[in-house]
DNA sequence: CTTTATATATAGATTATCTATATATAATTA
DNA sequence: TAATTATATATAGATAATCTATATATAAAG
Protein backbone atom coordinates (compact mmCIF):
# COMPACT_ATOMS: atom_id res chain seq x y z
CA UNK A 1 0.00 0.00 0.00
CA UNK A 2 1.52 3.35 -0.75
CA UNK A 3 1.84 5.80 1.62
CA UNK A 4 1.34 9.36 2.00
CA UNK A 5 4.58 10.94 1.06
CA UNK A 6 4.60 13.74 3.37
CA UNK A 7 5.54 11.30 6.33
CA UNK A 8 9.00 10.99 4.31
CA UNK A 9 9.79 14.95 4.65
CA UNK A 10 12.77 15.46 7.15
CA UNK A 11 13.57 11.71 6.77
CA UNK A 12 14.83 11.75 3.27
CA UNK A 13 18.38 13.03 4.00
CA UNK A 14 18.65 10.69 6.87
CA UNK A 15 18.68 7.14 4.97
CA UNK A 16 20.54 8.67 2.06
CA UNK A 17 23.19 8.92 4.63
CA UNK A 18 22.38 5.52 5.77
CA UNK A 19 22.48 4.04 2.40
CA UNK A 20 26.03 5.66 2.07
CA UNK A 21 27.28 4.78 5.50
CA UNK A 22 27.52 0.91 3.94
CA UNK A 23 29.30 2.04 1.04
CA UNK A 24 29.73 4.39 -1.76
CA UNK A 25 26.94 4.68 -4.07
CA UNK A 26 25.45 6.66 -7.26
CA UNK A 27 21.79 7.92 -7.34
CA UNK A 28 20.77 5.61 -9.58
CA UNK A 29 21.44 2.58 -7.50
CA UNK A 30 20.34 4.48 -3.59
CA UNK A 31 16.48 4.77 -5.58
CA UNK A 32 16.59 0.85 -6.41
CA UNK A 33 18.43 0.01 -3.02
CA UNK A 34 15.84 2.11 -0.64
CA UNK A 35 12.32 0.89 -2.71
CA UNK A 36 14.14 -2.94 -1.92
CA UNK A 37 15.19 -2.34 1.36
CA UNK A 38 11.54 -0.59 2.04
CA UNK A 39 9.46 -3.22 0.48
CA UNK A 40 9.05 -0.40 -2.18
CA UNK A 41 7.31 2.03 0.54
CA UNK A 42 10.15 4.32 -0.27
CA UNK A 43 10.37 4.74 -4.38
CA UNK A 44 12.29 8.46 -4.64
CA UNK A 45 11.59 10.02 -8.00
CA UNK A 46 14.76 11.22 -9.74
CA UNK A 47 13.59 14.91 -9.93
CA UNK A 48 13.70 13.86 -5.67
CA UNK A 49 17.23 12.68 -5.23
CA UNK A 50 19.35 14.10 -7.52
CA UNK A 51 18.84 17.81 -6.04
CA UNK A 52 18.88 16.59 -2.51
CA UNK A 53 22.16 15.07 -3.60
CA UNK A 54 23.59 18.19 -5.01
CA UNK A 55 22.64 19.68 -1.88
CA UNK A 56 24.64 17.38 0.25
CA UNK A 57 27.38 17.66 -1.91
CA UNK A 58 27.18 21.78 -1.23
CA UNK A 59 27.15 21.05 2.23
CA UNK A 60 30.08 18.71 2.12
CA UNK A 61 28.25 16.03 3.90
CA UNK A 62 28.93 14.11 0.66
CA UNK A 63 31.68 13.84 -2.04
CA UNK A 64 31.21 12.82 -5.18
CA UNK A 65 33.56 11.24 -8.00
CA UNK A 66 33.14 9.84 -11.30
CA UNK A 67 33.56 6.31 -12.49
CA UNK A 68 33.01 3.97 -15.50
CA UNK A 69 31.26 0.71 -15.29
CA UNK A 70 31.91 -2.35 -16.74
CA UNK A 71 29.31 -1.25 -19.40
CA UNK A 72 31.28 1.84 -20.09
CA UNK A 73 28.77 3.44 -18.67
CA UNK A 74 29.81 6.42 -16.35
CA UNK A 75 28.22 6.74 -13.06
CA UNK A 76 28.43 9.78 -10.26
CA UNK A 77 29.75 7.86 -6.83
CA UNK A 78 28.92 9.60 -3.50
CA UNK A 79 31.10 9.43 -0.41
CA UNK A 80 29.84 10.07 3.22
CA UNK A 81 32.04 12.98 4.84
CA UNK A 82 33.17 12.39 8.15
CA UNK A 83 30.81 15.75 8.78
CA UNK A 84 28.17 13.53 6.93
CA UNK A 85 28.77 10.72 9.14
CA UNK A 86 28.36 12.64 12.08
CA UNK A 87 25.10 14.51 10.79
CA UNK A 88 23.76 10.57 10.33
CA UNK A 89 24.73 10.04 13.57
CA UNK A 90 22.56 13.18 14.98
CA UNK A 91 19.79 12.30 12.81
CA UNK A 92 19.30 8.67 13.67
CA UNK A 93 19.03 9.87 17.56
CA UNK A 94 16.02 12.09 16.37
CA UNK A 95 14.63 9.61 14.65
CA UNK A 96 14.46 7.34 17.63
CA UNK A 97 12.96 10.39 19.12
CA UNK A 98 10.31 11.43 17.09
CA UNK A 99 9.08 7.48 16.59
CA UNK A 100 9.01 7.33 19.99
CA UNK A 101 6.66 10.46 20.71
CA UNK A 102 4.63 9.52 17.82
CA UNK A 103 4.33 6.17 19.40
CA UNK A 104 3.86 7.41 22.63
CA UNK A 105 0.46 9.53 20.96
CA UNK A 106 -0.93 6.59 19.09
CA UNK A 107 -0.50 3.72 21.43
CA UNK A 108 -2.16 6.07 24.42
CA UNK A 109 1.24 6.88 26.78
CA UNK A 110 2.99 3.82 26.37
CA UNK A 111 6.44 4.41 25.07
CA UNK A 112 8.94 2.14 23.55
CA UNK A 113 12.82 2.32 25.06
CA UNK A 114 12.86 -1.41 23.70
CA UNK A 115 15.37 -1.75 20.51
CA UNK B 1 17.17 17.53 22.00
CA UNK B 2 14.78 19.46 20.01
CA UNK B 3 14.31 17.40 16.85
CA UNK B 4 13.79 18.83 13.59
CA UNK B 5 10.45 20.10 13.08
CA UNK B 6 10.20 18.78 9.27
CA UNK B 7 9.90 15.23 10.88
CA UNK B 8 6.05 15.88 11.80
CA UNK B 9 5.22 17.01 8.62
CA UNK B 10 2.31 14.29 7.47
CA UNK B 11 2.27 13.13 10.90
CA UNK B 12 0.27 16.12 12.91
CA UNK B 13 -3.05 15.53 11.77
CA UNK B 14 -2.67 11.45 12.43
CA UNK B 15 -1.57 12.76 16.24
CA UNK B 16 -4.38 15.63 16.28
CA UNK B 17 -7.02 12.76 15.14
CA UNK B 18 -6.15 10.27 17.73
CA UNK B 19 -6.39 12.91 20.67
CA UNK B 20 -9.77 13.24 19.41
CA UNK B 21 -10.26 10.04 19.55
CA UNK B 22 -10.15 10.04 23.18
CA UNK B 23 -12.83 12.61 23.99
CA UNK B 24 -13.50 15.95 22.37
CA UNK B 25 -10.87 19.01 22.96
CA UNK B 26 -10.19 22.05 22.58
CA UNK B 27 -7.30 23.80 20.71
CA UNK B 28 -5.16 24.59 23.16
CA UNK B 29 -5.81 21.86 25.54
CA UNK B 30 -5.03 19.59 22.32
CA UNK B 31 -1.20 21.72 22.57
CA UNK B 32 -0.59 20.72 26.23
CA UNK B 33 -1.77 17.43 25.69
CA UNK B 34 0.49 16.22 22.71
CA UNK B 35 3.42 17.98 24.60
CA UNK B 36 2.92 16.39 27.86
CA UNK B 37 2.20 12.54 26.17
CA UNK B 38 5.37 13.30 23.71
CA UNK B 39 7.54 14.83 27.03
CA UNK B 40 7.91 18.04 25.04
CA UNK B 41 8.92 16.69 21.75
CA UNK B 42 5.99 18.16 20.04
CA UNK B 43 5.24 21.71 21.21
CA UNK B 44 3.04 22.49 18.35
CA UNK B 45 2.24 26.29 18.11
CA UNK B 46 -1.03 28.01 17.81
CA UNK B 47 -0.66 29.35 14.36
CA UNK B 48 0.15 25.61 13.08
CA UNK B 49 -2.48 24.24 14.91
CA UNK B 50 -5.78 26.37 14.29
CA UNK B 51 -5.18 26.69 10.06
CA UNK B 52 -5.17 22.33 10.65
CA UNK B 53 -8.52 22.10 12.42
CA UNK B 54 -10.34 24.56 10.38
CA UNK B 55 -8.68 22.28 7.19
CA UNK B 56 -10.51 19.21 9.13
CA UNK B 57 -13.20 20.91 9.78
CA UNK B 58 -13.99 21.77 6.30
CA UNK B 59 -13.45 18.43 5.54
CA UNK B 60 -15.75 16.62 7.88
CA UNK B 61 -13.19 14.81 9.55
CA UNK B 62 -14.31 17.25 12.88
CA UNK B 63 -16.98 19.07 14.17
CA UNK B 64 -16.77 22.19 16.33
CA UNK B 65 -19.39 23.57 19.44
CA UNK B 66 -19.06 25.78 21.76
CA UNK B 67 -18.92 25.93 25.54
CA UNK B 68 -18.28 28.04 28.12
CA UNK B 69 -15.54 26.64 31.06
CA UNK B 70 -15.85 26.95 35.18
CA UNK B 71 -14.50 30.30 34.53
CA UNK B 72 -17.04 31.59 32.22
CA UNK B 73 -14.19 31.26 29.32
CA UNK B 74 -15.87 30.65 25.92
CA UNK B 75 -14.10 27.84 24.33
CA UNK B 76 -14.38 25.83 20.76
CA UNK B 77 -14.51 22.08 20.94
CA UNK B 78 -13.94 19.44 18.61
CA UNK B 79 -15.33 16.34 17.75
CA UNK B 80 -14.11 13.46 15.81
CA UNK B 81 -16.46 12.44 13.41
CA UNK B 82 -17.44 9.03 11.22
CA UNK B 83 -15.42 9.86 8.55
CA UNK B 84 -12.29 11.66 11.15
CA UNK B 85 -12.59 8.21 13.28
CA UNK B 86 -11.87 6.12 9.04
CA UNK B 87 -9.52 8.23 8.09
CA UNK B 88 -7.25 7.77 11.74
CA UNK B 89 -7.58 4.62 11.36
CA UNK B 90 -5.72 4.19 8.02
CA UNK B 91 -3.52 6.95 9.07
CA UNK B 92 -2.22 4.43 12.00
CA UNK B 93 -1.74 2.06 10.06
CA UNK B 94 0.20 4.51 7.08
CA UNK B 95 2.44 4.97 9.99
CA UNK B 96 3.25 1.39 11.03
CA UNK B 97 4.08 0.79 7.28
CA UNK B 98 6.13 3.80 6.90
CA UNK B 99 8.37 3.92 10.25
CA UNK B 100 8.48 -0.18 9.39
CA UNK B 101 10.20 1.10 6.72
CA UNK B 102 12.90 3.56 8.05
CA UNK B 103 13.72 1.13 10.63
CA UNK B 104 14.38 -1.43 7.90
CA UNK B 105 16.87 0.98 6.09
CA UNK B 106 18.07 2.22 9.42
CA UNK B 107 18.86 -1.17 10.86
CA UNK B 108 20.36 -2.80 7.93
CA UNK B 109 17.49 -5.02 8.34
CA UNK B 110 16.06 -6.70 5.05
CA UNK B 111 19.35 -7.89 2.34
CA UNK B 112 18.89 -8.28 -1.53
CA UNK B 113 19.22 -11.99 -0.57
CA UNK B 114 15.44 -12.47 -0.40
CA UNK B 115 14.83 -10.21 -3.70
C1' DC C 1 -1.94 47.58 37.64
C1' DT C 2 1.02 45.17 34.96
C1' DT C 3 2.48 40.84 33.38
C1' DT C 4 1.68 36.10 32.28
C1' DA C 5 -1.33 32.34 30.96
C1' DT C 6 -5.31 31.01 28.47
C1' DA C 7 -7.71 30.88 23.99
C1' DT C 8 -8.48 31.57 19.09
C1' DA C 9 -7.36 33.52 14.49
C1' DT C 10 -5.00 34.83 9.95
C1' DA C 11 -1.39 36.49 6.53
C1' DG C 12 2.83 35.63 4.59
C1' DA C 13 7.28 33.07 4.48
C1' DT C 14 9.78 28.98 4.34
C1' DT C 15 11.13 24.55 2.80
C1' DA C 16 11.01 19.83 1.35
C1' DT C 17 9.42 17.17 -1.98
C1' DC C 18 6.84 16.22 -6.36
C1' DT C 19 5.75 16.62 -11.28
C1' DA C 20 7.22 17.39 -15.58
C1' DT C 21 10.65 17.70 -18.70
C1' DA C 22 15.23 17.13 -20.80
C1' DT C 23 19.43 14.65 -22.27
C1' DA C 24 22.18 10.50 -23.41
C1' DT C 25 23.66 5.67 -23.80
C1' DA C 26 22.98 0.43 -23.18
C1' DA C 27 20.16 -3.36 -23.60
C1' DT C 28 16.24 -5.57 -25.16
C1' DT C 29 12.55 -6.63 -28.21
C1' DA C 30 9.92 -6.41 -32.53
C1' DT D 1 17.51 -2.86 -38.35
C1' DA D 2 14.36 -0.05 -35.82
C1' DA D 3 11.89 0.91 -31.89
C1' DT D 4 11.37 0.58 -27.16
C1' DT D 5 12.69 0.09 -22.43
C1' DA D 6 16.09 0.48 -18.73
C1' DT D 7 19.90 2.94 -16.96
C1' DA D 8 21.74 7.42 -15.41
C1' DT D 9 21.84 12.29 -14.35
C1' DA D 10 19.87 17.01 -14.33
C1' DT D 11 16.85 21.27 -13.62
C1' DA D 12 12.64 24.41 -13.54
C1' DG D 13 8.40 25.21 -11.61
C1' DA D 14 4.44 23.60 -8.71
C1' DT D 15 2.58 21.90 -4.54
C1' DA D 16 1.68 21.42 0.23
C1' DA D 17 2.61 21.38 5.14
C1' DT D 18 4.25 23.86 8.65
C1' DC D 19 6.42 28.02 10.83
C1' DT D 20 6.88 32.87 12.12
C1' DA D 21 4.82 36.88 13.16
C1' DT D 22 1.07 39.31 14.38
C1' DA D 23 -3.55 40.27 16.22
C1' DT D 24 -7.41 40.07 19.54
C1' DA D 25 -9.49 39.23 24.14
C1' DT D 26 -10.17 37.65 28.95
C1' DA D 27 -8.56 35.42 33.46
C1' DA D 28 -5.21 34.82 36.81
C1' DA D 29 -1.10 36.01 39.15
C1' DG D 30 2.42 39.13 40.71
Amino acid sequence: MPIDKSLLTGSTTTLILKLLEEKDMYGYEMIETLANKSDHTFDLKAGTLYPILHGLEKKELVESYEQKADNDRLRKYYHLTKKGKNLLKEKQEEWTVFSNAVNSVLNGGLSYASV
